[in-house]
DNA sequence: AAGCTTCCCAACCGCTCTACG
DNA sequence: GCGTAGAGCGGTTGGGAAGCT
């Protein structure tokens, strides 16, 4: 994969915690170098680990742009979101909370989101006792989701191959151009607008810091690895559970919320 | 203060996918 | 078509911090 071949006789790969000196030599040698091919970085970088940790480590932990500390209460709210549309999918969820990595999301999904669910969920129950009777409303909503669900398996030509394959993964930039991500992702269709202004400033900063750095260009990025159809699918999935559940009463017009997935499910930066 | 339990988070492991020869 | 290697993802684990008795 554009690698070089490494030699033979396998290395004792170190593992464990990063030493902050650990942690300067592989920050130090990707920003000048470019992390390239991770299974060289150790080697070219002087450090006794795997590629892969080498990987991990600046994925969740040296990589700038990074926010660390609290998840917002409207970043859970997008976890919550996002996870009842894709599930454990934590790196697509993660490319929607700009500055959060998956296993931070993920590690914040199993200590504190799960149990809060849980509770919802219980909550929903009761709700949905309640509302029982009144079925015809909900109903009409998840007709229209169905009939949105048809219409944007028509109207999308694209597929998942087609997103996938011409567009690489995007590893160190990910969290590039977000105004535009915030402006036009499915998510804010969603009514989850984030206000991700302190990390935009955040991404300026870094932008021009890094602006200069060899990472191999041409990047692209598809944000939601899934098509359309997918999504839709999911949404409607997600928007059924939702009134199952009594999140959101009957007779509340879920379509209203304007979610135009042919534009919006898919962003090129 | 000491011991125990629970929680959180960084890191590892194993698997899948993709590219390439 | 097959084998191999690298990259990436999701699940799991281990260790330390925090809280409780």
């Amino acid at each position: 994969m554009g690698c070089q071949p490494l030699e033979k006789g396998k290395p004792k790969h170190k593992k464990g915690l990063w030493s902050p000196e650990e942690d300067n030599k592989l920050r130090n040698y990707i920003l000048k170098q470019g992390h390239g091919c991770w299974s060289s970085v150790p080697i070219k970088a002087g450090l006794q680990r795997s590629g892969k940790s080498c990987r991990l480590r600046w994925i969740n932990y040296l990589r700038p742009g990074l926010k660390r500390g609290k998840f917002t209460k409207q970043e859970e709210e997008t976890i919550l979101t996002l996870h009842h549309m894709l599930g454990n999918k934590w790196s697509q969820i993660s490319q929607h909370l700009p500055g959060r990595t998956d296993n931070e999301i993920k590690n914040y999904w199993h200590s504190y989101l799960k149990k809060k669910e849980a509770k919802a969920k219980e909550k929903g129950s009761h709700n949905l006792m309640k509302y029982a009777s009144s079925s015809s409303d909900t109903m009409d909503s998840s007709n229209s989701l169905q009939n949105l669900a048809t219409q944007g398996t028509q109207s999308c030509n694209f597929t998942k191959e087609a997103c996938q394959s011409s567009l690489p993964k995007l590893l160190f930039a990910e969290w590039l151009s977000l105004d535009q991500v915030n402006s036009a992702n499915s998510v804010d269709s969603f009514g989850l607008r984030n206000g991700f202004d302190q990390n935009s400033t955040l991404q300026e900063a870094a932008i021009h810091d890094m602006s200069d750095i060899p990472f191999g260009g041409g990047y692209h990025r598809c944000l939601a690895n899934i098509s359309a159809p997918e999504i839709l699918n999911s949404e409607l999935k997600y928007a059924n559970q939702m009134v199952e559940n009594g999140f959101i009463l009957p007779g509340v017009d879920l379509m209203s919320s304007n979610f135009s997935m042919s534009n919006d499910a898919i962003m090129y930066i």
